[in-house]
DNA sequence: AGACAACCGGACGGGGTGTTCCGTTACGGT
DNA sequence: ACCGTAACGGAACACCCCGTCCGGTTGTCT
């Protein structure tokens, strides 16, 4: 996953390479997609053009920076399909994967748009179709509403990633309520249940 | 509302202003608020120093065009307020501004910002009164749970305006949807009720 | 009709972004 | 220690945005 050796690389631009892209995922992280390639370079102690040369555009950087995310989502998948409860699986990857979601702001963006033009297409997916045959276990066990389809994942993903909130903390605690009440609509036979503390959203400016 | 004559324009200069402030409105509504000065200009036929000689700043602009939206939300909070069952009008203030929101993106936006710096102050805060005490009717009469707050509204409304489809049809019918799956989860003792349709959301570029 | 004020639009300067050119540096094998 | 070459980084290119200034044009009032 994480190898990809390819070809041998002098010691001083593979250490750029890899300060590149930890400067990246962060910055990517906490303050989305939007952030300068320049901007990058420069906190990495680095040229524009060095960058450049490593991911030849931004896109690639963005799809070289995401790919551990992506991985970390199949696993979340992975591990709600391995529940004894598929109810409960479902939860658990909705839960987890609007955490995730929220705390990775670059990653939610990319992951409900097709930037990287389709490097990430087949992991997707991969994930959906994972996905599906969750849905269609949670379903046949109860709890999960008849007309739920898996657009709907993709739609509450979406709309997670609207909420916006001035420090990462916030942010986090507004989605896993958001996630709460996603959770409580998809349910077949639904039984109020408690929520996490609600969030006062102070209205940021971006 | 819509009056304020104040200074006497020439014929030329209020049919501009008019003109800009259509097109202006179009614009913010299907392609958002991040539509440039100089493009409304544009299309309204007229030179950017005009657009700017009658709006100083975008921020302005952005005011004047969305006042009759805000405006508009009031009004549905008050219909809901005036309804004979609070939960059915809380329903319908849920339904209906999320689908004004839908509609318009760039009002979506502004509404849950602070862009034009304290404009709509009053305005939004006197509709969240009214909106308070329409959710007090709302729990005090059963349907809807003792755990909400008026924050969780507003974070629907912000979640909605995550939504991204390529056409605003889709993303009306996805906010329908969405809309109709928050009141679910609004619901004190929650009864599976029928969804509007699904949607595909064809993970637009932008 | 004429004259003055108000209004118009093209051009300007300042700032920001993704991407590339090219002269310089320094790694690493001999 | 030496030197070829991979790698570097500052500057520059092309594009887009905002907000302003100025000389020409047009409406309106006498």
């Amino acid at each position: 996953m994480t190898a990809e050796v390819g070809p041998k690389l002098r010691s001083d631009a593979r250490d750029n390479r890899e300060r590149i892209l930890a400067v990246a995922r962060l910055a990517f992280a906490t303050e989305g997609v939007d952030v300068p390639i320049r901007e990058i370079a420069r906190r990495a102690e680095v040229g524009p053009a060095t960058l450049y040369r490593h991911f030849p555009t931004k896109d690639a950087l963005l799809a070289e920076a995401f790919a551990e995310q992506m991985e970390t989502c199949s696993a979340i998948v992975a591990e709600g399909l391995a529940a004894a409860d598929p109810w409960q699986g479902f939860r658990l990857v909705v839960e987890r994967l609007m955490e995730l979601h929220a705390l990775d702001r670059g990653f939610a963006r990319v992951f409900t748009s097709r930037l990287p033009e389709a490097v990430f297409a087949a992991d997707r997916d991969r994930t959906l179709r994972m996905l599906l045959d969750l849905v269609g276990r949670a379903k046949k066990a109860g709890p999960l509403r008849r007309d739920f389809v898996v657009e709907d994942l993709s739609l509450a993903l979406m709309a997670n990633e609207g909420i916006r909130a001035e420090s990462p903390a916030t942010r986090v605690a507004a989605s896993r309520r958001f996630a709460a009440l996603m959770i409580q609509s998809f349910m077949a036979e639904p039984v109020a249940a408690p929520l996490p503390p609600p969030v006062r959203l102070p209205l940021s400016r971006a």
